[in-house]
DNA sequence: ATCATCCATCGACGTTCGTCGATGAAGACG
DNA sequence: CGTCTTCATCGACGAACGTCGATGGATGAT
């Protein structure tokens, strides 16, 4: 499990002082969960649905179960998703407080009041 | 060398088919290229100014100048930098439209008018 | 109880990545 | 000319990643 931290202030600006090490590191793992094509895909699905299951998504990706599972994992740990499971089927969703940083690094204006110098 | 396609229409909605392999193919290239903290931080840097110098990026991050080198290198690839070298230093700067496709994939709004179904 | 389905974990494999020291090209300045 | 500085490339090495088949736990159906 990594830790998740509450990423800070975080952006640009002229005047602005240089992004913290520690800030730089949370946003790069989650980046790091995105820089695959099967994960920007699953991504994708939970972005135009509530839920996803994930029968749906190893039907949809032609990888075995196993590696659909894997990349399942790797966006849980860093908080980008979440799984619930109900009867045998386990349905996944996306976490948007945990997308929208990574919004506001690549330059996106926070949606309303925020910390903004 | 990469192919930086240009990335079409990109994201998510309740209708929305999902997204083409080689949009997601492209998406996670420059994901990739963020999936690192020193580049992050160099992102981050150049979303603070116009321009900076690689002199200043190699004093920044103590690494060694051939590591700070390969990842400008990496940024460069998939295009979300530029350089430009005058006299004796090169200086880098940020693409924002490569930026941007990166953002809408994230759920960003486009700015104003784009195709969006 | 038996069986089938869904899915997470494990162990192994080839590939890719981050880092470095060494090297060399290009320009500035004597 | 020779010498320095700036930066990109190369080659190497260990670590991390993506993929798979095999396994096993949980749940639902017969």
């Amino acid at each position: 499990m990594k830790r998740l931290a509450v990423i800070t202030p975080v952006c640009c600006g002229p005047g602005t002082p240089p992004i913290a090490r520690s800030d730089a590191e949370a946003l790069a793992d989650r980046f790091k969960a995105l820089a695959d094509p099967t994960r920007v895909g699953i991504i994708n699905r939970l972005a135009g649905a509530e839920e996803v299951c994930v029968c749906d998504l190893t039907a949809a990706f032609d990888l075995s179960q196993p590696t659909i599972s894997h990349h399942l994992r790797v966006l849980r740990d860093v908080g980008l998703v979440t799984a619930a499971k109900r009867g045998t089927w386990s349905y996944y969703r996306l976490v948007p407080d945990a997308v929208e940083p990574l919004r506001i690094a690549l330059g996106a204006r926070p949606p309303d009041g925020s910390a903004q110098s």
